[in-house]
DNA sequence: GATGAATGAGGGTTCATTCAT
DNA sequence: TATGAATGAACCCTCATTCAT
């Protein structure tokens, strides 16, 4: 099934030269370049795992320095300030959602079979992985970062509400979907995981939930009904 | 309907340490006492809007004196630190939900004339509240603060569930509702109710999202369904 | 043998109301001046314990009012402000050592005899009792208190030395004493105590010093010579 | 004659966590060495002006910066925090003293003689040297560091005791010394120089004294006496 | 490029002092 | 007179950012 494009990141970093085809005759240039790569790979994961952890503000850049293996001023050869850093974490990370959707609204199948892939995608794909914990940063500190709350709407919900509702409106059409509560809210379809990802994160402890079962609960709630009368 | 209680804070407030039964003839004694609790309340006031709007580590409090109308060293006579005043916050706001949620569990009308309840009674009692900003708050700081997580969960969340999970478990046994899935995860009920709060937070700027409409058209999901057969 | 006077405080205790002298025509105002002195020694006490513990800076007026047993503000009503309190704490507790040392100085016996009784009075009267803790406050805290130096200087040491010098050069040229150190320098009588003081501040728990035996083997030491040829 | 080892403090520097070898071959390595040495020595330095100026708690740390010529973020380069700044003062300024205690104790000359030179030592490395301050500071503060008070005890005083011990035993063994006062108390010894030391600190504005003077003044008193009979 | 020592603004917290009751 | 809530200046310590090496 569809996998969510993983981040090759050639995306020009500040302060790199870039330039030169790979294949010249001058192999240092290319060794840099990957060892730039991986230490701008480096440095997103370690970011994210501490700011997953402790929030945006009380994030100390020695500590995400350390958890890289480099030195502090070494981030900043990558990213403008701390705010950069964040923000270009979030965006690379979820950008390549939306490929993904948008793929699945052009395919021709039972709504009902896209939905139960959907699940799948987002528990595999976004549940079980790191980007669950940019979700969640997404949400936390969302709302002190309009630029990036803004780029998040335009570039990837507003285009993935789009192609559910369309797909979505499709499937109404053809009486798939009786009730056009989810054409009318396509955000209902992710519900169960924004709460599944926000449970985890505050009370895994205490009781667990099953994703999967709780999504799919909620996907035939949404499609094996009938109408009323 | 119901109306969750107002916190007009009867509990006794750090400093007041001997007590004074209130009747007792120094009426300076009670003006202090009132304006203590005024000042209490201001504080809390203040501390939600500032937590709100730049979450707890970046918020200083300053800001939260200044919006207070008293001096910094002041809410250190009602909260032993920063973190004391973020969790009493919480605590204090979101106790009162409980008792009414459980009201409504012993309520004997058609489950699906308490979910409206539910429905009236989250939105006019928390989406259209400061409430509303606590859960937010919740949410994005719960999982640096798990003593405050806990709170929630054992004081209020678990006991909603239990509430929750009996109302609907009765509904289901009596063929109100035709798929247990809320049954199972009784957090289907609340889960447009949450991405309703983070949303508005987020994304209010580019799209509204009518609370009221998206919840009741989930409640209907949830309720006027027939079993596939 | 000589006693220094004791600060006569009947000290007040906190709430306490206390008896009303007989024969008093006034009793009101008798009532309030012996509560008063009574809340001021109690400060006073209070205070040379805190000072004691911590040092002048390092000492809360809060722990000294609640020490006292009375409110914080109540201090300000007895000292004009926390360095008024240490200064009237030292000069009170150390003022009485003069007159007691000046009388030895008048008094007709033999040296050896009068440095015994100096030893002891120093031992009872310093050493056992708080006035060790004021004079350890006076060593540590003095060089910030160029008044307190000087007062002290002024109103007790020197004239100490005085006396001391006067009784040694006595003694000297009678012959009692036959090298004339400590006529020089009448500070040695003085120097075990001292040290005596601050080796129990520091190292009590580690080896504990018989104050007496030490300064009744210097004075030996002082007095039973005779000269090298 | 001996004397006292000057701190150069080649030990091992806060911060500086990978070794390499002092012979390496960058030399910017070795220039940052020998820099942070110097700021290690100049915040020492300047910490020592100001603690003895003002005692522990009243000693800004912004005054320790300015006066070593840095900014008040570079002290915790080098010093955890003010506690550890001045218990490491202490402790590299004392420390040193031993040694020169011990090496008197095995030189076998008359005690008279050591004893001019250790009253001459005292003056020369002691008194006339910031040593003096730190002494000060000790018997100031010292109290409130239990830990420091330990170490001084234990590295520092108990070593020199012992050693002075048994050289006077010998030396009353030898009949060098006629009384036993200074075998059974050295401190008495030292007694003179501690009173010295208060005395300047606080009365040196109102009458001198002169250290070297006394000091052998009491020497005398200790050795060229004779027993009464 | 990479390092990490140095900077200094910023914020949590304490506490002497005041003053309304 | 006595109280103790309120004030706000002061100070320790942190950490994003810079820059010499």
């Amino acid at each position: 099934m569809a996998r969510i494009a993983q981040t090759r990141s050639p995306r020009g970093v500040a302060g790199t030269r870039r330039g030169r085809p790979a294949s010249a005759a001058r192999p240092s240039a290319n060794i840099r370049k990957v060892r730039q790569a991986g230490r701008r790979e480096a440095i997103l994961a370690a970011a994210l795992a501490e700011f997953s952890a402790r929030g945006f503000t009380a994030t100390r850049l020695d500590d995400v320095a350390k958890r890289a293996g480099i030195a502090k001023g070494t981030i900043y050869l990558y990213f403008r300030d701390k705010e950069s850093l964040f923000q270009e974490l979030i965006r690379t990370m979820l950008s390549p959602l939306v490929g993904t959707i948008e793929a699945l609204r052009d395919a021709d199948v039972p709504v009902r079979m896209l939905a139960d892939q959907l699940v799948e995608l987002f528990v595999r794909e976004v549940f079980l992985t790191r980007r669950k914990d940019v979700i969640r940063l997404m949400i936390s500190e969302g709302p002190r970062f309009p630029k990036l709350a803004e780029f998040y709407y335009r570039e990837v919900l507003s285009r993935i509400i789009a192609a559910l509702r369309a797909l979505l409106r499709r499937a109404h059409e053809r009486g798939e979907i009786a009730n056009d509560a989810v054409v009318r809210f396509p955000q209902l379809i992710a519900a169960p995981g924004i709460v599944a990802i926000i449970w985890t994160g505050l009370f895994d402890r205490f009781e667990t939930i099953d994703v999967r079962a709780m999504m799919k609960a909620h996907v035939d709630l949404l499609f094996t009904q009938r109408s009323a009368a």
